[in-house]
This record gives structure tokens, sequence and C-alpha cells, in this order.
DNA sequence: TCCTCAATTTAGTCGGACTTATTCCGGTAC
DNA sequence: GTACCGGAATAAGTCCGACTAAATTGAGGA
């Protein structure tokens, strides 16, 4: 369920600026313009500073009333991109007050040159939150946690990371890792730094047939966290991370 | 700049479900209906599965137009509170669904009684990750990076926490350090965490006078930075974070 | 020179009509 | 009796056009 993502539509050739209509499609209305949108902003081709073209005109332009294109825009502002106010215009806010770690922003920068240096910021985040965190679930893991996460490791044993069931195991021994900590902040995180690897794990695959085999990687830390050893669960998770970036680094 | 936060509200009196009109207060009313539906929400009183009353009937009841309250709904839906479909209505998502992280909802968290239990987790994230970032900052600040946390100690030496101004001034001391990790996805979570600190800061000044002179903390890690030992950095930072959890605790 | 106020512009709100996507239910065939 | 198919019923989604409210800007006056 919620397959939630969807950055695929007709769009990515988007060159008209205008008469965009993705109707046939089947997003909805708002959301595809929030998309349109939301890419244009993340991937720079509307600076931080920049006002965007009052609404009248823009939803005339792309062809939508004026309500979706405002419901559009109420969803950049909740993300912190935008800010509008009466007579000033819809300005594009400064990178800092972007709400990065909100799953969509992420699948926007992703859509489509991802940037190398928040790639690489990202795995680092990956490298502070995820060892602490196993490290965490080692010492408040119990049995269902681990069942959860045996069972996530026994499918992505079976399928590989090139299939979409493989990847999605990847997820879910990563979450249900995040939710043995017990602590709903790191699992708030859990869903964006799931969005993050899946996207990096994309690009990954893309560049080449995966060079190894995490699968090893996962259970040590499986392992550990089952033992209830939380340095050693800590240790083999920064390894794992450590392995992903290098993975990564070497297909952009 | 950048006094984002801006959750006062001028409504939290708002007893009476229906009729709502903070006509003569400042927010704009799509703001002060979603705060209003957020705040239900995280709260529990609307609990997850839940499908809220339709767009028409609940717009008619708090008197407002349904255009101003379907944009209030897209915010929520933007934050990952509800979703909504045709004929199905729109229904309260579950919790691990929610943009925790997102500083609106971390506002309307903590705008009734805050959850004890979240605010130990957020200090267990801030524990995971600040002390991360200060070792970072202590290797890549630069210049400009030091002085702006210098200046924003200066500034937290001269008023305290007592005041509005230091409690800015001590947010823009840790917003300082973490744009010296010069990591963006780092940086994104300063937005998030800051805001819960000065949730938190707020309960704390509010059970009674601070019971302790936050500034030496603060300078030791300051120090540690701009010395470039990293690992000083770390240390001075874990202890800041361990006594900040511990003042809060005692005033909970 | 600075302040005040009005004009202008742009987002914000309103309301009401119409469309589309689901769900739900009942009928039909197997 | 069960499973599949199709037709309402319903609630969100979209569209339109008018009016309101809030800022900015610039002109006029102290």
């Amino acid at each position: 369920m919620a397959g939630d993502d969807q950055a695929e539509d007709a769009d990515e050739a988007g060159v008209q600026p205008i008469t965009r209509t993705p109707k046939g499609s089947g997003r909805r209305l708002r959301g595809a313009i929030a998309h349109y949108l939301g890419t244009q902003i993340v991937s720079g081709t509307i600076a931080p500073g920049e006002k965007l073209t009052g609404e009248v005109a823009n939803a005339e332009a792309l062809d939508v009333s004026r309500s979706a294109y405002r419901e559009a825009v109420q969803v950049l502002t909740a993300k912190g991109l935008v800010e509008s106010r009466p007579k000033a215009g819809t300005r594009v806010l400064p990178r800092a007050r972007w709400n990065m770690l909100d799953p969509q922003v992420l699948a926007w920068a992703f859509s489509g040159e991802p940037d190398t240096d928040f790639v690489r910021d990202l795995f680092e985040l990956r490298a502070v939150v995820e060892p602490a965190a196993a490290r965490l679930a080692a010492e408040r893991r119990d049995r269902d946690d681990v069942k959860k996460m045996r069972d996530a490791l026994t499918k992505m044993r079976r399928h590989t990371l090139a299939t979409e069931a493989g990847r999605s195991a990847d997820r879910d021994f990563h979450d249900a890792l995040l939710e043995a900590t017990h602590n709903n902040a790191l699992v708030a995180l859990s869903a964006s730094i799931g969005a993050a690897v899946s996207w990096t794990t994309k690009y990954k695959q893309r560049a080449r047939a995966l060079p190894r085999d995490p699968v090893p990687d996962h259970i040590k830390v499986f392992d550990a966290i089952a033992a209830g050893d939380a340095d050693a669960a800590a240790a083999a998770m920064r390894t794992l991370v450590d392995l992903a970036l290098e993975d990564t680094r070497l297909s952009m």
C-alpha cells in the first residue's frame, strides 16, 4: 500500500513551460503542479529570493484553475520552499528554510540530476544516525522487533537489490531497525532516510550491476542487535554505511 | 533573520470547536484552520484511522469557505497527517507516516500537553546528532563560522535564557554550529531540532527560574570547535545536551 | 528631508456549479 | 452459494468569477 512516490509522469522532458496538462496521467492535478514547481525550485531553476509569476498569470500559463494552482502552492509553503504575502507575491525561500528531510522534497531533489554534494551530506547523516540507532536497537529490541528484522533479511536474501522487492525488503529492514529503538523521533527520521536510501540505491543500480553483496553486512548488524551487543551493532552498521557510500560514490 | 517560528497563535483559548473566526488576529485564515485541525490530530483528539467530517459540512461548521478549508487540508496532507480520496473522505494517517520533524508539526505537538516520552526521544536524537555535528564543525569550520558562533555567544552572555533575545541567541549559536558542518542535511535537521529545543526551553522556563547557567558549557563547545579539536568538541557537546535534558526532565 | 496617506497590486477568501474518482450495492452469471 | 460485473450514490477534485484584505509604492504635505 501507499506507493506514494510518483515522480514518473509525462513531464521530465517538460521543456515547454506552458501548456503542461498531465491530463491523461493518473496523478491528481495539484500534485502534478506541486511536482512541477517543486522540482523547478529544488533544482535551482527558480533561485531562492526570486519571486514566481503571479497566481492568475501562472495558473493560466499552466492551463489550470487558480484553485488548483493555489493548493499546489500551499503544499510548497507547508514544506518551507516558498512564502507568499499579499502584494509582495510568492518568493522562494533560502535553502536553509527548506524541509530537506521531507520525503517528497527529497524525491524532487532526486528527480533531476542529483547533487553529488548533497548525496554525500545524506550519507554523512546516515553515518551519524544509523550506527547510534543500531546501538539503541541492540539495547532495547524486543522479540517482535527481532522477528520483523529477520523477516526483512530473509526477503532481502531471496531477491536482490536489483529487484524492487529486494529494495523494498532493504527499506523494511532499516525501518524495523529504527522502530526497534523505540524512539519516535528516530522513527520519524526513518522515513526521510529511507527515501534518501532508496533514491541513492536507484542510482547505484543505474550505473552498473551491484558491485557487492550487501546481505552479509546486514546480517552482521542483525546478529549483533539480536545478541544485544550494542558496540558491535554500532560498529557493524558503521561499516555498512561506509560501504554503501563507497559503492554510491563509485557510480556517480 | 529567519524567526521562522510563529506558532504563537492568539487562539489557544479557542475552546469552542465551532465558530472559531480568529478574525481580528494576525494569522491567515487557512493557517488557523490548519493549526486547529493539526493540533486535534497530533494530540489524538482525532485518532489515526478516523475520518474527519466532509469538506462542505466541516467548512460550514467552522464558518469558513470551502476553499480556505481545503487549502488547510492540503497543508496537513503535505505534512503526512491525513490522506483524502474521492468518496472515501479524508482520513488521519498512522503516526508512522507523520512528518514529526516538520517544525510546524512539532509546534502543534507542543502546543498542548507535551508528551514526556516524546521529549525524551527528542533529546536522545539531539544526543546523537549534536555531538557528531560538533565534531564535524570542529573539522570544517572556517573563519566566518567561528565569527558567527562567537557573536551568538556574546549575545547569549549579555541576555539570559529568560529573555526572548537570549533564547534567540541560543538558537543562533546552534544554527551557526550546524552550518559550520557544511552539511546541508544536518542543517535541515537543525530547523527541526531548533524548533524542538525552543519549545522544551520554554517549558523549562515555565517551571522555575533557570537552575543553571548554560553559558560556560556553550563556551567549552565553542573553544573546542575554534581550536579544531574534534574529540573535545564532541565531548563538550555531549555534556551540554545531557545537562539540558536533566534540566528539562526536572521541570516536567 | 521625513512622514503620512492613498492608490495599486497581489494574495486571500468567498460561493456555487460542475467533474471525476471511488465505494458500495445489487444483479447476474457461473 | 460464490464470484464477477455494472450501475448509482457520494465525497473529494476542479473550475469560474467576484469580492476582500493586506502590503508596497509613490505622491503629496508637514
